[in-house]
RNA sequence: CAAGUGAGCUGGACAGCCGCGUGGGCAGGCCGAAAGGCCGUCCAUGAGGAAAGUCCGGGCUCCAUAGGGCAAGGAUAACGGGUAACGCCCGCCGAAGGCGACUUCAGGACAAGUGCAACAGAGAGAUACCGCCUGGCCCGGUCUUGAAAACCGGUGAUCAGGUAAGGGUGGAAAGGUGAGGUAAGAGCUCACCCGCCGGCUCGGAAGUGUCCGGUGAUGUAAACUCUAUCCGGAGCAACACCGUGGAGGGGAAUGUGACCGGCCCGGUCUCCCCGGGGAGGUGGCUGGAGCGUAUCGGCAACGAUGCGCCUAGAUAGAUGGCUGUCUUUAACAGAACCCGGCUUACAGGCUCACUUGUGUU
RNA sequence: GGUACCAUAGCCAAGUGGUAAGGCAGAGGUCUGCAAAACCUCCACCCCCGGUUCAAAUCCGGGUGGUACCU
């Protein structure tokens, strides 16, 4: 991916939790917050309640290739973390990106052309 | 054909597009003085039978001991074999279950010592409450004119003794059944059976057989304990190397060095100790008690030899998404230092051997 | 990834093989004109499944859930 690395310390996960923008799906928590850099940093948060590692792993999978396929229409510069809800599990992926791509939207983070209802 | 028993294998496949980890190649592009790094592109390769639980056993690393022994603590437990080792596996014995194929068993010792066995029950390792029997006393009867003696009998709140068959409690009442025997009874005696110990037979051993002799002993060791065997401890977040570690605090000493000061005293900082504080990277890391196959030895587990093969190595952690076909969202489920086991979870499919029943020939 | 520990009533908990103490809370009753207090009574599949034993919350094995520690 050309303009995002992975968000991997602790720490900025939990400053995004405490002080980023926020919004809610039914399968997932998306946080944002401006980073200062030129490119995006996101992250993924699968909890234990979801489920066993194979679980766990299918829907982290997913949830970055989600990202992976409309990297394109994110503005830079900001943090980004998903929390997958346990509603995650059981969705049809179509689902699960339409979700995403909503969220997004709300929090003002794709490019302007794009601002509409997916 | 139906119902079952055991062993083993498999654990979605194929095609297209977009993506990921690792290894290798590239007269490719960018950065850099270089080493090299990043990007691009091509090729190869990329989770399991349980990768899980972390319950055993080993390798490996560090610590301790440096010959080992004893104690403590822990583990295991019929016997023989396999293995690097094991609490695992194979064979076999015994016990229990099943018509059977077969399955299950922490399966040494309570006859070395100690402990425990509530409640119930007369009594729990021996006992004597009731009962049964004998004798005394007492009472009644017979005999007698009457009494005593003798005899007979006791629904007698009695005494002494014998007994352990019966009671009906309990998980368990100290061999069982039958006969003899006796005042009543009792392995007291006998026959058969059951169990234990020893001798002899067979077997490599556990063990088996025995009309050979003795003997009758409660259960519990997943109670302490005894016997035999084994075990030093911790774990890859081990460990090694490279790099990094702000400010403030306390102590010792009056020592080292520096500064303030003309000098002493004194003050500040530093060196020393305690404690606080930090950022990670590289190796360890995968060629091994390895996998496949053939022959030989062995009932088997397994072993020996020959030939062939190399098959993940991540570090927030690589296998995903979409479409189509088959037959359905395939079940349980994701390596994290590596092996050998055990246990637990698991949809569907396949193969082999065997048992019982039914039918046909 | 590794290591250790725990699970008893709604809550806090005692219980070293013999039929589960106590406190708080809750329900019912006595007392009272009505309450409070006090007193009495009730409330447990001892996390689940097997095994040892005459008998298991307790002993043994397996599982489930939870907690803490190690860079």
């Amino acid at each position: 991916m050309k303009y995002t690395v992975f968000l991997k310390e602790n720490r900025v996960f939990r400053r995004l939790y405490a002080k980023g923008k926020s919004a809610v799906s039914p399968a997932m928590v998306l946080y944002c917050r401006k980073n200062g850099r030129k490119e995006n940093r996101y992250g993924i948060t699968v909890s234990t309640k979801l489920g066993k590692a194979v679980i766990r792993n299918r829907v982290r999978r997913r949830l970055r290739e989600i990202y992976r396929l409309n990297e394109d229409r994110f503005l830079p510069g900001y943090d980004i973390v998903v929390v997958a809800r346990v509603k995650a599990v059981h969705s049809q992926y179509a689902d699960l990106n339409k979700q995403f791509l909503r969220l997004a939207n709300k929090l003002q983070l794709l490019h302007p052309l794009e601002e509409k209802e997916p």
